[in-house]
DNA sequence: CGACGGCCCGTAAACGTTTCCGGAAGTTGT
DNA sequence: ACAACTTCCGGAAACGTTTACGGGCCGTCG
């Protein structure tokens, strides 16, 4: 036990013991090019033989960048933004950054502050899930010269902001579709909460494919929600509780679709026989109800990546072709649908 | 527009725009006491329409401590991380602490040069959930002279390792009881990994039970497994086709349990009437399938908050009374467990 | 009225890096 | 043999803080 409560090694004691510089020992480090080889290779070893490793904050502070990256998001448990939290991470990972967590928990002010106050001058940039701020807000911070990218936006953003989103409409679309090629006419939706930009984008969707289908859309079977499966249960009752109720309900989340499997049996309706169920995102409790849930799958761990590509670039100061990513979304048929049945 | 792509506002600027020196603005900053009344108004104000914040790389290098803390964690996207996370995540937060996160996918290697290289200097101590390191390498680590909280040891631990867990042995326990109490007698379990703390010490409230119940065991009703639904089900598979199968399956995590509930439907088994499932961690999940899980609930977030006030107190530097904390079991009784049927 | 003790505050060193600049060798071309 | 480059490396400034130290000012006490 040669080292008891012993501060860290630092890069001057690397370059005391291999007799050169510290500037060297930097240059090795950073894997600049003008070092001779057996240089490099002797400091090489006593980095590795005494277990250094650089001070990121100092470096930080000399180079003026952390390799720190913000992630800020409203909540860490929830499988929708823990699925995008492990793909970011990881894609922060392999281009050795660190993610730097702040959960928000919904509260605007929180928010602001801690994109104002703390990220600013901690981190190199950050990605933010869903953020509750307005558009002017972010703008803000972009003309303060900070990077980040947005991560499914909740309202529509100024275009010089980079984003990432799934392709809301069309997965309404393919939803819709599939319900209506299974003979529904009468489709319910349980939408999020108005305004945000998922929730209006795939009302686009549910009202088009309404539309070509030559069917006219019954205000009664829209009903809005929190994303919760309580509230989708609460929504899934009202909706059935109809004079007239529908034979199938399309939710705008999981949970949603599973508040109504919930109503449907509190009904003793049968799903899908009584009434089909589509959900939206795709996450893993799709798959662990029953019956198991036809869904749009959302690629939310690739969103996370795409965001941190995105990100690196920005980093970079790389102009970028793009700022704006809406990637693909995708039916996936289960149990929880099926064709109208004749009574 | 008046500030574009404007570096960020340092302690500089604000003590010039006071009239005071760096020094003094620190020390309003810092809280200090030698300040008068009227300055320290003075420079709070400035602070403020400013928008001032301490660059922490700064702050860390000077002062010797950074404000972050490594959140070491082998996956970020599991309910049984995400909700430790989300529960360090939010206590961390209230100590004005930020956690930086750093996923490990279960690689030993990656975890040692996290620990080893990255961690230390940038982060003023960690929590470490499930870490895959030996013992002598964290002991290493301590006296280096790092702090850090060990959430759940996979393996058993030097004394002066802080740590947190659940009660295994007592929510084993407890689950046992309860089968044993609606009259099972041939009761099988879904291990995790031998060797594992949780899986050893589940096992040995297994065998207690089963002891004081005058049951003697039988290894054919031991299977490991992966603490994954298929792994949990192939598990389950093999015990349901024993000729002997039992009556009730005791599955060490809520995944084990679920794939333990497929196996069971795809026998044409109907639980709880033909087979009992008793889980173990109450994550989401078991909320979800049907039959709703009978299970022993970890308070995981709570496990994460825990942590962290261990953390701060090590940070502080103040002894502690006890450096090892076990966080209570509870069963919770839901549909997948019922009385055996007489045939 | 002089000395002493508080209260405030400024000066400057220190923290561990990166990087610009320049200099000493060594190499090449003429 | 000399000039002009290269190659490799060290010195030192800079990054934005915190904090030890010391000094000016004022009030109080003997």
């Amino acid at each position: 036990m040669a080292e008891l409560a012993h501060a860290r090694v630092t890069i001057r004691e690397v370059a005391d013991e291999a007799g050169v510089s510290i500037a060297t020992v930097s240059r090795v480090l950073n894997g600049r090019d003008d070092v001779a080889p057996e240089t490099r290779e002797l400091v090489s070893r006593i980095i590795q033989e005494r277990g250094y490793a650089a001070n990121r904050g100092a470096r930080g502070l000399s180079a003026g960048r952390t390799g720190l990256v913000g992630l800020l998001v409203p909540l860490v448990f929830p499988a929708y933004f823990s699925a995008i939290l492990s793909g970011a991470t990881e894609a922060l990972q392999e281009h050795d950054l660190r993610a730097v967590l702040s959960p928000t928990g919904h509260e605007h002010d929180r928010e602001v502050t801690l994109l104002d106050r703390l990220m600013h001058g901690l981190t190199d940039g950050a990605l933010i899930v869903l953020p509750e701020e307005s558009s002017q807000e972010l703008e803000r911070l972009l003309d303060g010269g900070y990077r980040f990218v947005v991560i499914d936006p909740l309202m529509p953003l100024d275009d010089r902001i980079a984003s990432v989103s799934a392709a809301h409409t069309s997965g309404a679309d393919q939803a819709m579709k599939h319900l209506l090629g299974l003979g529904h006419r009468r489709i319910a939706i349980i939408t999020g909460p108005r305004g945000w930009v998922a929730t209006e984008d795939r009302r686009r969707g549910y009202h088009a494919a309404l539309a070509s289908a030559g069917i006219l859309p019954d205000p009664a079977l829209e009903v809005e929600s929190n994303f919760e499966i309580d509230g989708g249960e609460r929504a899934a009752a009202q909706i059935l509780d109809l004079a007239e109720p529908p034979t199938a309900i399309f939710a705008f989340n999981d949970n949603h679709a599973i508040g109504a499997i919930r109503a449907a049996r509190a009904r003793g309706l049968r799903v899908p026989d009584d009434l089909s169920i589509v959900g939206f995102d795709d996450v893993e409790h799709a798959t662990i109800v029953t019956p198991t849930l036809t869904t749009v799958r959302q690629p939310l761990a690739e969103m996370g990546r795409t965001a941190v590509s995105l990100l690196m670039r920005l980093l970079e100061r790389h102009s970028l072709e793009t700022l704006h990513v809406e990637l693909a979304t995708r039916l996936v048929v289960r149990e929880s649908t099926g064709p109208v049945l004749v009574r």
